[in-house]
DNA sequence: TTTCAGTCAATAAA
DNA sequence: TTTATTGACTGAAA
């Protein structure tokens, strides 16, 4: 019995063990099925916030959708406003172009013709027609000041066409002078424009369609009419600010645009000019050439001649004066066995007779030769220094220089090269290979060994400013790299290494800067903010503020680099956009660094990194490409550049020895 | 017509 | 105060 009781216990034992795991399981199961529905709780109500923000969402775009249309709208009412507005100016075009023909008609023959801008000078495009005192004179105006920078307010052809003179008196350009006498003429006009907003865009759209049509080059309608460079029209042309955003100065090319297109005569004269530029219509004509065609066929070759020398080595102009000096001389000689009838063509009274006003023509030369060989305030032109040193404070007289040549032990080599300086002096430019690192790196120890300063430097030696000099001595170019132009700045430099008396010249020059600063200190003051305009004597009270570019919109350029070195239009006017800057600034910023990173680069050929860039079908070559990853960038350090430049250094420091064997005239 | 080389001037950095 | 940097400009070259 008791054995069958004990079984019976044991039995119920496992049962309640059974019993229990089965509770055991139950219970684990619920746990699991509780976080199952925790689960599904959190799940759901993250599946609610995420409807939720899909509604904001959806309710912020339509928002904005609905902004954007009353923007279009708003956008779409202006210009239909402006062209309303554009409509209603055709007419008030119209009769401003009558009241200024009108005006015109009423002027005087010699009111016609004013004196053309200083620019002219400079261009080797323009004909000599259109540059030389003489062209000025035939216009009916005196030769125009140097240093007036005039615009041109209205072309026109003069009356006559079927004259026997030269074709280009007929093409007298008139302009009107912005000076203080002239200004007034403007005056008007500024304040209607001042009241009126152009539109700079359909503005500039107009004028390229209307250069177009005519086949009128940049380089003439700058020149003529914007009194503008080339380079300078194409980016306003490509891109104009806003006339909101112009200031006075940059509105005025803008204005002159408007009043080109109101008159077609304008057009028709450029156009003229245009045709015979490019020799549709020939400057001279008739093979019996009276005596102003002979004297300005002298003039047109002449400005063949600096067109030539100016594209091929950019000559000292000592050089090329004296050319058109011998090419005078020899024009006069055969002019003087011409025979009478031809001596006195249609010449303008004033002159006596084509020997006298050939004459004429070799003394104002002359006078420009004197000008060149004697600069006040600059150093001499690179023809120049072959014979002196820049750094004389005072003018140099042929006694002084035939005792430097004694000092350098170098007389006779020196007057030979007097002799031939111009002949001499290309092929010496040519086979020179200057150690530039070497020499920068020896002036950047004399200067500082003598506590001279770069702008003293720079302004005695190499008629440079501080900042310029500062960027000579510290990432100099290799020689070969350099233009004739840069290759100047180290021949000066060099030289001022040779003169024994460099350093206590410019000590001297220093001493005077420094005491002549300290006794204008207190008339300094008014300067802040201002600027006097040369020439003109009056304040020019708009300053227009330096652009400083954010780390963030620096960083934003790199990378747009990075992916396109060479950005499209398109390109420009988006990042200009997305980080609210000005077009030319983006396009300023793409052609500085693209030049800086050459610059540097070219120093860099240890460390160049050839890394596969994005751009590689950009028209940039890979090599290039290749210079302008991180280890190249303009703003790498010191110490790396240092690196660098010592590599070139090395590889160039033999040849310098070939310098010093020229200038003491072994060669 | 666009891009480049050289430069200036304003400003930042030393 | 000097030097370095950099946006802008011009004339020339591509």
């Amino acid at each position: 019995m008791m054995r069958m009781m004990k079984m019976f216990a044991s039995r119920d034992i496992r049962d309640l063990h059974h019993l229990e795991e089965e509770v055991q399981k139950l219970q684990e199961v619920q746990e699991r099925s509780a976080n199952h529905i925790a689960l599904l709780q959190e799940v759901q109500e993250r599946s609610a916030n995420h409807i939720t923000l899909l509604k904001e969402v959806q309710e912020r775009s339509a928002n904005h959708i609905a902004l954007l249309q009353q923007q279009l709208a708003n956008k779409t009412q202006d210009i239909q406003r402006l062209q309303a507005k554009l409509q209603s100016q055709q007419d008030y075009e119209k009769i401003k172009t009558e009241l200024r023909t009108l005006r015109a008609r009423t002027q005087t023959e010699d009111d016609v013709f004013s004196t053309p801008s200083d620019s002219t000078e400079n261009d080797p495009e323009i004909p000599r027609e259109f540059k030389t005192p003489e062209f000025h004179h035939f216009c009916g105006k005196e030769e125009p000041s140097s240093e007036s920078k005039l615009p041109v307010e209205n072309m026109r052809s003069s009356s006559s066409s079927s004259s026997s003179s030269s074709v280009s008196l007929h093409m007298c350009v008139k302009e009107e002078s912005m000076s203080e006498s002239d200004g007034l003429l403007y005056e008007d006009e500024d304040e209607e424009d001042e009241e009126e907003e152009l539109d700079t865009s359909r503005l500039t759209r107009r004028v390229r369609e209307t250069l177009q049509k005519h086949s009128i080059g940049q380089r003439v309608f700058g020149h003529f009419v914007l009194g503008l460079s080339q380079g300078t029209v194409s980016d306003i042309l490509a891109r104009p600010k806003p006339w909101r955003t112009l200031t006075r100065r940059g509105r005025e090319p803008f204005l002159r645009m408007k009043t080109f297109l109101s008159d077609q005569t304008s057009v028709q004269t450029l156009t003229d000019i245009q045709e015979r530029l490019r020799g549709i219509i020939p400057w001279v004509r008739s093979p019996e050439m009276s005596s102003d065609q002979v004297i300005r066929n002298i003039l047109d070759q002449n400005r063949s001649k600096l067109m030539d020398v100016d594209g091929r080595c950019q000559r000292g102009s000592e050089d090329v004066i004296r050319d058109i000096l011998h090419q005078a001389k020899h024009e006069m000689h055969v002019t003087s066995e011409m025979p009478e009838e031809v001596h006195c063509g249609t010449r303008d009274p004033s002159v006596q007779s084509p020997a006298d006003f050939v004459q004429s023509i070799i003394r104002k030369v002359k006078c420009e030769m004197d000008e060149d060989t004697h600069p006040s305030g600059s150093p001499a032109p690179l023809s120049i220094i072959t014979h002196s040193f820049p750094t004389d404070p005072e003018p140099r007289t042929q006694e002084c220089i035939q005792q430097e040549c004694v000092q350098q032990e170098c007389v006779q080599q020196e007057c030979v090269q007097q002799v031939c300086v111009g002949s001499c002096e290309d092929e010496i430019l040519e086979s020179l290979d200057l150690d530039t690192v070497s020499i920068t790196q020896r002036v950047k120890e004399a200067l500082v060994l003598n506590n001279i300063g770069q702008r003293v430097f720079g302004e005695e030696v190499l008629g440079l400013t501080q900042s310029s000099v500062s960027e000579l001595l510290s990432r100099p170019k290799p020689w070969t790299k350099l233009s004739l132009k840069g290759k100047e700045n180290f021949i000066r430099m060099h030289r001022w290494l040779q003169d024994p008396h460099n350093v206590q010249r410019l000590t001297k020059t220093d001493q005077r800067a420094r005491l002549k600063r300290d006794s204008q200190r207190p008339s300094d003051a008014p300067g802040h903010g201002f600027c006097l305009s040369a020439g003109s004597g009056a304040f020019e009270a708009i300053k227009r503020p330096r652009v400083v570019l954010s780390a963030h919109e620096k960083d934003s350029l790199r990378a747009a680099y990075q992916l396109e070195p060479y950005p499209s239009q398109y390109t420009i006017e988006r990042l200009a956009s997305q980080l609210a800057l000005q077009t030319s600034t983006v396009s300023n910023w793409f052609y500085n660094y693209r030049s800086r990173i050459r610059r540097d680069g070219l120093t860099e050929p240890v460390q160049t990194r050839t890394v596969q860039s994005p751009a590689s079908s950009s028209p940039v070559s890979s090599g290039l490409v290749s210079v302008k990853q991180e280890a190249c960038d303009p703003e790498m350090e010191e110490d790396t550049h240092r690196h660098t430049c010592v590599s070139v250094a090395v590889q160039s420091v033999t040849k310098a020895e070939d310098l010093n064997e020229l200038l003491r005239g072994e060669r």
